[in-house]
RNA sequence: CGGGGAGUAGCGCAGUUUGGCUAGCGCGCUUGCUUCGGGAGCAAGAGGCCGCGGGUUCAAAUCCCGCCUUCCCGACCA
């Protein structure tokens, strides 16, 4: 991508809507703009970065068995009111009527809808388990949405649902979960701890949360061999629950015995938008975010010190290319600014590696690397740069 | 929902206490010249229902009443 192509609106000062150092960052870096409280716009490399962290996520559910689906977001209150979960979360609940006055809700969470549509299809023990998985966005009317993406009214949640026929086969799948779960945190680059949770709304015999320490953080944990609280971001949270909405939603199936029993189920929630800020939180300086490989914008920025040398723009427009063919996401800030612009805007975004082509250098036939984590500056042949960046991304 | 801030140019702010404004400052934006490796310099410009509605007054960004929006703390929270 060239930069003067896309739009990367970045600011110089701190916003003054924003507090926390995520929100801050991710309004100057252009990635989200505020629409109304609670309610954000991904701008192009916002969303990047999400779809990054989304695939991550499809890549360790799918091996971990589980399959996606896409539920609606407009669901009859009546479903709601057979789990008796109207009443129960009425105060989030964003709920209109259609044109023949039925009342509906979107979706703060796909329990009752994931249910009803099993209960549906499933006949028999030979049927179970299932496991299935969405990426989709949540709507709650959250009454003090704060800190940017962090607690909003609108936001992106991976959401499983698994069906049993026992108990067993339900500690089966939530400790594979509870695996899936370490590696797309992993993945992402986060420092994060599992703990035991209280289950709240969602009802359940046992249930986990997935911690991100940060000073922003609207939870404690206690993680460590120091035992001190700290603040953290919860991340996920997986749940047993049991036959909870399997039975008012009469997902049941016939067993090996001839009996009919209800199905185990258990849920496995993720804020997409959560591990967005998280990283983050855990990732900055005070020049920017330092993204990891695996889900930065791009990984590569080539600077173009001097877009009217030809000889710059030449060498800059080759390694660009050769990147691109092979493979890696790269951005060209072919911008007519000054070099300290680029070099500021590269900074506050957080490219893992940034390439510099300068007239100077060049001359010697030099173009400069520089990875954003560790800030220190190499000289390397221009002929050689693409196996050298091969190297840093590996 | 309780408490506390804030709303003035695209962004960040001053001015409000004590009414006199023809509303400023920095950044950004436009044009020209000079610069050109870490947010350039000079010059000339463009850009405002001072959140909205009512009221007081010769006169309101400024005082009074009502409303809206938004941020923070708390309560709540997947």
């Amino acid at each position: 991508m060239r930069w003067s192509n896309t739009y990367i609106p970045t600011l110089r000062e701190d916003p003054s809507d924003a507090e926390v150092a995520s929100h801050k960052l991710m309004l100057r870096a252009g990635f989200i703009r505020r629409l109304g409280s609670g309610a954000y716009s991904y701008l192009p490399l916002g969303l990047r970065i999400l779809r990054n962290i989304e695939n991550i996520i499809r890549d360790e559910m799918n091996a971990a068995g589980a399959s996606e689906v896409l539920l609606p977001a407009m669901q009859p209150a009546e479903l709601w009111k057979k789990t008796d979960r109207f009443k129960l979360l009425e105060e989030i609940l964003i709920t209109y009527k259609d044109r023949s006055g039925k009342l509906n809700v979107f979706g703060p969470t796909h329990e009752e809808v994931i249910t009803d549509l099993v209960a549906r299809d499933i006949r028999s023990y030979r049927d179970l388990p299932k496991l299935l998985y969405q990426i989709q966005t949540k709507f709650r009317d959250e009454p003090r949405p704060r800190f940017g993406v962090l607690r909003s009214k609108e936001f992106v949640m991976k959401d499983a649902y698994s069906f049993d026929k026992d108990e067993k086969g339900l500690e089966v799948i939530y400790k594979k979960m509870h695996e899936a779960y370490r590696r797309i945190f992993d993945r992402c680059g986060l420092e994060y701890v599992s703990v035991e949770a209280d289950s709240g709304f969602m009802g359940g015999s046992e249930s986990h949360e997935f911690m991100a320490p940060a000073s922003c953080g609207e939870d404690k944990v206690i993680c460590g061999k120091d035992k001190k609280e700290k603040a953290a971001i919860e991340l996920g949270h997986i749940f047993k629950l049991g036959t909870k909405y399997s039975k008012p939603l009469g997902a049941r199936y016939l067993d090996e015995d001839g009996k009919e029993k209800d199905a185990i189920m258990g849920c496995y929630g993720i804020g997409v938008n959560r591990i967005f800020a998280a990283v983050i939180e855990q990732n900055n300086d005070k020049d920017g975010m330092i993204w990891p490989i695996a889900i930065a914008p791009y990984q590569v920025l080539i600077i173009v010190i001097d877009p009217a040398d030809k000889d710059v723009v030449k060498e800059s427009e080759r390694i660009y290319k050769e990147l691109i063919d092979s493979g890696i996401e790269t951005i060209l800030d072919d911008r007519d600014e000054r070099p300290g612009i680029k070099f500021k805007d590269a900074d506050l975004i957080g490219f893992p590696l940034k390439v510099t082509v300068g007239k100077k250098s060049l001359k010697e036939g030099k173009v400069e690397l520089k990875p954003r984590k560790t800030q220190k500056t190499s000289l390397h042949p221009s002929n050689k740069i693409i196996s050298v960046i091969k190297d840093h991304l590996k």
